[in-house]
DNA sequence: TGTACATCAGTGAACGCGCGTTCACTGATGTAC
DNA sequence: TGTACATCAGTGAACGCGCGTTCACTGATGTAC
């Protein structure tokens, strides 16, 4: 059997299996190291070779979400550069949640992970919305829309922001028949989450210079 | 050892111990019913005289969160009742968060199974969530600071803005030397999400008046 | 007040099963000379 | 270009263990008469 396998590296066919099965809200610490294996077709003691138990796998995982989520967000900012809309919000988030339903394995084990048993993932999820929060900061088309805010603040904004956008990601994935009525809904959550930064944000500056 | 157990009903001391093992964020669907019994201080066997399975309990544990956090709303609105505060909402978050502090394992499983793999815990938050909303919408003291608001509206926020303290919670929880930094931060998301709703609704009704 | 009986919530023993892990082994691939 | 060898990624068999579940049984409690 060995040199019939596919020519994809049992590393990587193992951790695809992990996200397979834990697509459907499975928790990723209740799969079996053998359960794995068989779902990646390999024998179980193939296991150990790629990893040392089932929290390194885990760590790869982690690190193959953070990898597909962050390229998916670089690729949509690419893919919109032409567009000059006047707001870019809702052409990002169509786009994002378009993603989503081609690659709902990244959305839905990473957020099924955010509150799940391993350190590790909810550490990485974290560290995830983040990087993609500093980086939508940094698109002049939505810091312009929040002109003066300090970055700080934008960026608390945005991370709580995204994780929302990706619980809803999951919805939106999940239930077919809503998605336009999820999509509206996550539209007007972010248009009251903007509109709340810069409300707050012209209040304070109008009190200082007072 | 029969009538040597404590006078606790076992059906509740298995729910109990169903909450004790996913306390510390284990999926509850990775917990085993005779680590359950064990926790409970039964034998395996017992555990079939009150549910028929695992997903049984499930029920019955979120059945008890969902009692429990609604009792503590109630008990908060109740205790701050006097309280004519120009803004009620601080001393809500503060209240809210120290009694979680309080009783941490209603919110730390009904956050960790929030996305979890039993469809009806899923459910089953999402109601409590939506309860509440509803239940904070008719206080005037919240309700007036959202002054001609459409219920419905103010609701949509609220639900994600209670959602979004349950998780603020945990970490509230979790990491007591991070608190005052925790709580703070949730009032600025509290600040923001309120003053995004007021300006929305105020740029709708000026439109639609000219 | 007794007594007979049903019900309820518990028990320990036993079953077969799949699990994690280790072991010695295999065959393909890369590398030194 | 061969050849010898190390390394790498896989295998099946085997281990002991804890699991879910069923079984017959027990003793306390409530109830009918």
């Amino acid at each position: 059997m060995t040199s019939s396998l596919p020519p994809q590296h049992g590393r990587q066919r193992l951790i695809e299996a992990a996200l397979n099965l834990s697509y459907h809200r499975r928790s990723f610490s209740s799969l079996g190291i053998r359960e794995i294996a068989r779902e990646a077709g390999l024998s179980a003691p193939a296991f150990y070779r790629h990893f040392e138990d089932l929290a390194s796998l885990g760590q790869a995982v982690i690190d193959e979400i953070e990898r597909d989520v962050i390229r998916a967000f670089t690729e949509v900012r690419v893919a919109t550069a032409r567009e000059a809309d006047l707001d870019i919000r809702p052409v990002l988030l169509k786009r994002f949640f378009d993603w989503a339903v081609e690659n709902p394995k990244p959305i839905v084990v990473g957020a099924s992970e955010a509150f799940g048993s391993l350190e590790k993932m909810r550490q990485g999820l974290k560290k995830t919305l983040r990087t993609i929060s500093i980086d939508i900061c940094t698109d002049p088309r939505i810091s312009g829309l929040l002109p003066g805010l300090p970055q700080q603040e934008m960026t608390e904004v945005l991370e709580v922001l995204a994780q929302n956008m990706l619980f809803m990601a999951v919805d939106y994935v999940e239930t077919p028949q809503e998605r336009d009525a999820i999509y509206d809904k996550a539209l007007r959550i972010v248009g009251v989450m903007f509109a709340g930064a810069h409300a707050i944000h012209a209040l304070q500056t109008e009190n200082a210079s007072n």
